[in-house]
This record gives structure tokens, C-alpha cells and sequence, in this order.
DNA sequence: GACCTTCCATACCGATCGGTATATAGTAGA
DNA sequence: TCTACTATATACCGATCGGTATGGAAGGTC
């Protein structure tokens, strides 16, 4: 629906600010406060319309938030899909683990993931949001479990671990990267992180 | 001066609550919810008391959750300590994570992990409890770090890692269980992780 | 121009937030 | 019994929460 906005013949007055831009900018709050660190006052003041506007445009808060995940799993996580491409069992694991630094290393983004810090628990006024994102979560490690099961099936799998294990082990540790870049990890400490695990990475 | 209270005259009206029952309650309630999810109706319907008591008891909200935390670190913590104790790092490592299971999946006991709930980003009112738990954890990294660094002076540590290194790691998985806990991991799942960490860890 | 539609700005809504003033109830010592 | 002191209960405070009603202002079509 919003999509075909430029499409349409847009009988009324136009909008005065670019919804995409908006939408990018409330992403920016959402990421670094949360969904309900996240005050309206805060978006509509760091998005640059006011708070008609953004419920003309967005629905509502709940709405608002839906849309800029979707951004961000468009963008931010974008990396995930492509990195189970990686040839290998370990090559997969590889570059999740430092695309994963460099989403929350970004010059201009946020510290953290999106997703773990919308994840757990706050009021339950988030209770929805946080069953949608952990649900969003769910479907991805299915890919990563699928993508270990071809690599055992191919022959290209360690041995003494399965392959819905070692997956599990692959997210905890991306989570606790996030973990710790939310909490102000530096670069360095989470390349640190990553060529720790791929050196504990079992089979070669 | 609270742990006084038992030995004092009591020269007033004695209070008609248990203070540490009530600090109790006032615990699983932070553990559950977050800080800024835990709203004071919230705290005082569980703890039983009534506005002005939860203040002339604890002072405020913030001061509150700073001795929630101190209960959290006594009793909920502890392992961690006793963990140092192990004989080998390999003993260690494998301590931390086998009570870290125990603490997710109490039976009376929210789960997750009261120190990454409320070390991750929500409002701006709860910037200086995130400064303190997170200070907090520093400390206990940094012990936990010793002790690896002790087992490598011993002789008792896996070649090519660094113990900074894989003191960091080993936290990494230590979080990242904390947040799978909290969005609903059974006790299955994480005992999984645990194998598989200890499957990967390096050195026999 | 008239007209219609949509957007922007202000000011407001009830609900809830953390925190408190006030008055009463209960206990110890005089 | 009177006084000193403290806990409890109720009701309230200003601030902020998410969300909206209202009144113009700005474009498009005719």
C-alpha cells in the first residue's frame, strides 16, 4: 500500500518529509532504545514530523515498529541469507559471525541487534512485539539448521555434533555478541570474539 | 543498617512485613519484567506492601532494584564464585555453564538473566542501573579472567587461545544462553548448548 | 476562481508513570 | 494514660505515556 504512494495520482496536498527516511530514523530509536524505551516524543522529534503525521503515515506505534524490523531484516540481516551461500559448514559460520560485527559496528547505526533487545522482556505492553520477534527469529535458525543438515548430508560436517546443535551453539554465540555490543564492546573485543570461536570451531 | 533492623529497640509501630520476603518479591519482579518493566504497582501488589512502605523501606525505585541486585548476585550468583574453584579451566568452564542452566530453568524463578535484561537498552531512566550492572559484570569478568590466566601459568590451558580471549568467549555463550533462556528455551535446549560448548572446547 | 482532498500544527484526551502529603493506627517508654 | 515515634492507608501530585480532535494551510482537478 505505501509502496505504490509514488505510483499514485496523489489527489490531496503531498507529504512534506520522505516516508522512507523517516522510517530509517525510526529505526535509529527503536534500535537503540527499544520498543518502549522508545517514547513517541522521541521518534517524532528524531524522525522530523509531527505526531499526526507519523500516525497518518505508520498507523500507530505498534505499526511504526512492524515496519522498521522489516526494514531492518531488509537491510541489517540481509547478510544472513547470503551467508548461508558459503560453500562450507564452517564458511557459513564464518561469515555470520563477521557479518554479525559489522552490523553492530556500524559507523552510523546503533550498538546491539534489534532483535535481542526487542526480544526480552520489558512492560507487557510489548508482549506482541516481542512473540513477533522472537517468532521472526524461530523461521531464521530453521534456515541455519536446514543449511547444517545439507552440509551433513554433503558430507561436510564434523563429526560427535549434530547438526540442530551446533546451529543452536552458532546463534548463542552470535546473541551474546550482540549482548555485548549493546553493552559497549569495541571492535577489536568482538573480532576478538569471532576468531575465538572459529579457532574452537570443530573439524579442522 | 537494614540487617539491623532484627536487633534495634524498634522504639515504633513495628512493621507488619517481612522486609526480605518483601525484597524477594520485589526480585522476581525485576527479573521478569526489567527495571523499567517492573512498574511500582507492579512491585507492590507482588511484595504485599503498600506504596509509602516499599519507600520508607527501600528508599525508592532505584535504590529498590540495587538491593534486588545484591540479592541476585548472593543467592543467584554464588555459583559463579564457587565455579572458580574448579581444578582445571576445562572444570570451570564447564561449571559456569552447567549452573548457568540451573539458574535459567529454576523452578520458582523467572527466567533469563536479571544482569542481561537490564544491562541491554531501554528507556533513558535506566541509564545509570545500566551503568551499574554492567560495571558489575566487568568485575566478574574480570575475575573469571584470572582464573584462566592462573590455569595457563599452571600449565592447564589449551595452546593458541588466549586466556582474555577465551574468558570473553566462554561469556559470549554464557549471554547468549541467558537470552534464549528468556525468550522460552527449555531446559533440553540449553543443556544441548552446554554439550555442544563443551563438545568444542578446546584442549582434550 | 471554487472545490476537494490531504497534510501539518496545536492543543488536548484519559491512563499511567514514579513519588509524596496527610491523617490514622499501633507500639514502647514515661 | 500520656507522649514519642513509626508504620499503614488513602488520596493525591506533576510529568509523561500513547493516541486524537480540530482548524487551517497547501496542493491538485475542474
Amino acid at each position: 500500500m505505501e509502496g505504490l504512494t509514488a505510483l499514485a495520482p496523489a489527489k490531496g496536498r503531498p507529504r512534506e518529509f520522505d516516508i522512507d527516511v523517516a522510517l530509517a530514523a525510526a529505526l535509529r530509536v527503536f534500535w537503540q532504545r527499544g520498543y518502549e524505551g522508545a517514547s513517541l516524543s522521541d521518534l517524532t522529534s528524531e524522525m522530523g514530523i509531527t505526531r499526526p503525521s507519523l500516525y497518518a503515515a505508520f498507523g500507530n506505534k505498534e505499526m511504526l515498529f512492524r515496519k522498521a524490523f522489516d526494514l531492518y531484516e531488509r537491510e541489517k540481516m540481509a547478510y544472513m541469507k547470503t551467508a548461508l551461500d558459503a560453500p562450507t559448514a564452517r564458511g557459513v559460520a564464518e561469515r555470520l559471525l563477521r557479518s554479525a560485527v559489522d552490523i553492530h559496528c556500524g559507523t552510523d547505526d546503533p550498538r546491539g541487534c534489534l532483535g535481542v533487545i526487542s526480544s526480552l522482556a520489558c512492560g507487557q505492553e510489548a508482549e506482541s512485539i516481542r512473540a513477533e520477534v522472537i517468532a521472526r527469529r524461530v523461521s531464521a535458525e530453521a534456515a541455519l539448521i536446514a543449511r547444517f543438515e545439507r552440509a551433513l548430508a554433503e558430507g561436510d560436517f564434523p563429526t560427535g555434533v549434530e547438526p540442530g546443535a551446533l546451529a543452536h551453539y552458532l546463534i548463542a554465540i552470535l546473541q551474546g555478541m550482540a549482548v555485548q555490543a549493546g553493552v559497549g564492546a569495541s571492535r577489536v573485543q568482538l573480532e576478538q570474539l569471532v576468531e575465538t570461536s572459529l579457532i574452537v570451531w570443530p573439524g579442522r
